[in-house]
DNA sequence: ATTACTAGTAGACGAGTAA
DNA sequence: TTTACTCGTCTACTAGTAA
C-alpha cells in the first residue's frame, strides 16, 4: 500500500522554490524544460514531466506559447512555499518572542470603536490581567516585517470570543500578550483577517500620553509566543 | 546515465527539517523511527533507512541507546538547513535592500584602526564615492537580526583589498552601501570572518556628531544589495 | 517495545523520438 | 529549436521478519 500523500511532495517544493527564486511569483518567466532541467539536476523530460505535475497540482499556471513556455506560480503554489518559509523561520528565527518593528499612525478609529465594546473588554481583562485603556495605538508594520505577522498567527494567543449586541455582531478576536518600550499591552486581530499592515495595541495606559508617541514615531512591538 | 547530485536531496532536506523542528539543533532529541516515519509520511523501515542515509552524509549523528535512539543534527547538517532558509528569504523577504536593527556602541577602537589605514582609504574612495570620516561607528545588531549578515555576506557588496604595510598584512575587507537615519554610509566587514554581532560604519561625516547619537541609541540600518 | 535486514513492487528517471 | 510521449532501467518505497 503506497502512503498517502497530503502534503506537497518535496520533489514539487523544490522545483517550485527554484522557480520562485527565478521570479515566477511576481510575474510570468520564461523558461525552457531544458533550462529547468538544468537549474534542478535532472533531465530536460523530467523538467517537463515536473511541470506537468505542478499544473496539475495547480502550484503554478502556464502560457505554452510557440517557442517557449512562460510560467506563473498561483496563490496557492505561494501559499505552500510560505508553508516551507514559516517551518525554517521557526527553526531559526523564533526564540519565545518575535519583535515587529513599525511606525505609529492615526488609526481609522474602527478598531478602537470595536475593542471598547462590554462584550470585549470583560474577556481582555480576564485573559490579559488589565483592563484596556479605551482605544487602541496603531502601528503600520515595516513593509519587510509583514509576514512575521503570519508566525504570530500561527500560535496560540488568548482567543476573545464575539458577541451580537444591539443588532451588530462581533466576530472573534485574537489577543497576543507583547510589549512596547517595556509596558505590557497586547496586540489584537480579528479571527478571520486578510493581509494587514497595521496592528492595533491595546495598553492599560493611554499608550500616547504614558509613552510620549507621535504619528511617524518608530516603535518595536516584542511579542510573546 | 542517473544524474549527479551535489546538492543535498530535497528528500534529505525535509527529513532534516522536520527534525530541526523537533529541536534537533540545540541537543539530542529522542526519536523512534516509527515516530519519525508518522512525521515524514512515511513506513518506519523507510523512516530507519533515511536515518541511515543521513548518518552516512553527516548531516545527523545518532546515539543508539538501548531502547531509543537520540538524534542531533551535526554543524553540517545545520549549515544545509541555513542554505534552504536564505533561499526563502531570498524569495519572500528581499527587494533590494535589507534592514538590520541595532544599538549603537562604544566600539573597541579595533575597527577603526584598521579602516583609517591609507591602503583601504583610497580604495574606499573609489567604491563608494566618498572619503571616510576616520573612525566607525559600531552598531550592536540584535540578535533576531544577525541571521541577515548572512544574507548580505551572500550578495556582492564592494571588494576593497588588503595590503601589507609596516610588516603587518591587512586581509580583503568588503563594504556594502547603506543608509543610517537617511545619510550615505557603508558597513565594512572582513572578507574572512565568522560570527558577528557588531557591524561597523563607515561614512563621510562624523556619525555621532551629525546625527547626536550616544551609546544605546537605537538605529536601523538599510543596506543595499 | 526497539532498529534494520531482505525481497518484491510501484514509481521516478532518462533515452529515444514524434510533433 | 521547442514540448512531451513511450519504454526500459533503476531507485525508493513498503511488507515481512530477524535480532
Amino acid at each position: 500500500m503506497p502512503a498517502i500523500r497530503n502534503r506537497m511532495g518535496s520533489k514539487y517544493s523544490f522545483a517550485l522554490r527554484k522557480l520562485a527564486l527565478l521570479g515566477a511569483i511576481d510575474d510570468y518567466i520564461a523558461v525552457s524544460s531544458r533550462e529547468l532541467g538544468n537549474i534542478l539536476e535532472m533531465s530536460q523530460q523530467s523538467a517537463s514531466k515536473r511541470i506537468l505535475e505542478l499544473l496539475d497540482e495547480k502550484y503554478i499556471v502556464r502560457d505554452l506559447g510557440a517557442r517557449r513556455q512562460r510560467i506563473r506560480i498561483t496563490p496557492k503554489g505561494v501559499e505552500e512555499l510560505k508553508k516551507e518559509y514559516n517551518e525554517y523561520r521557526r527553526i531559526f528565527e523564533l526564540t519565545d518572542q518575535i519583535t515587529i518593528h513599525g511606525t505609529v499612525a492615526s488609526g481609522m478609529g474602527e478598531g478602537g470603536y470595536y475593542i471598547c465594546q462590554e462584550g470585549y473588554m470583560k474577556q481582555f481583562e480576564e485573559a490579559l490581567g488589565f483592563t484596556p485603556f479605551q482605544g487602541t495605538l496603531n502601528v503600520v508594520i515595516d513593509p519587510e516585517d509583514i509576514s512575521k505577522l503570519d508566525i504570530v498567527r500561527s500560535s496560540a494567543g488568548c482567543m476573545i470570543n464575539g458577541f451580537t449586541c444591539d443588532e451588530r455582531s462581533f466576530g472573534n478576536v485574537i489577543a497576543y500578550k507583547a510589549k512596547i518600550r517595556n509596558k505590557d499591552c497586547a496586540i489584537v486581530v480579528p479571527e478571520r483577517s486578510h493581509y494587514m499592515d497595521t496592528i492595533e495595541i491595546i495598553c492599560q495606559f493611554h499608550l500616547r500620553h504614558t509613552l510620549n508617541l507621535e504619528d511617524g514615531d518608530r516603535v518595536d512591538v516584542r511579542i510573546s509566543l
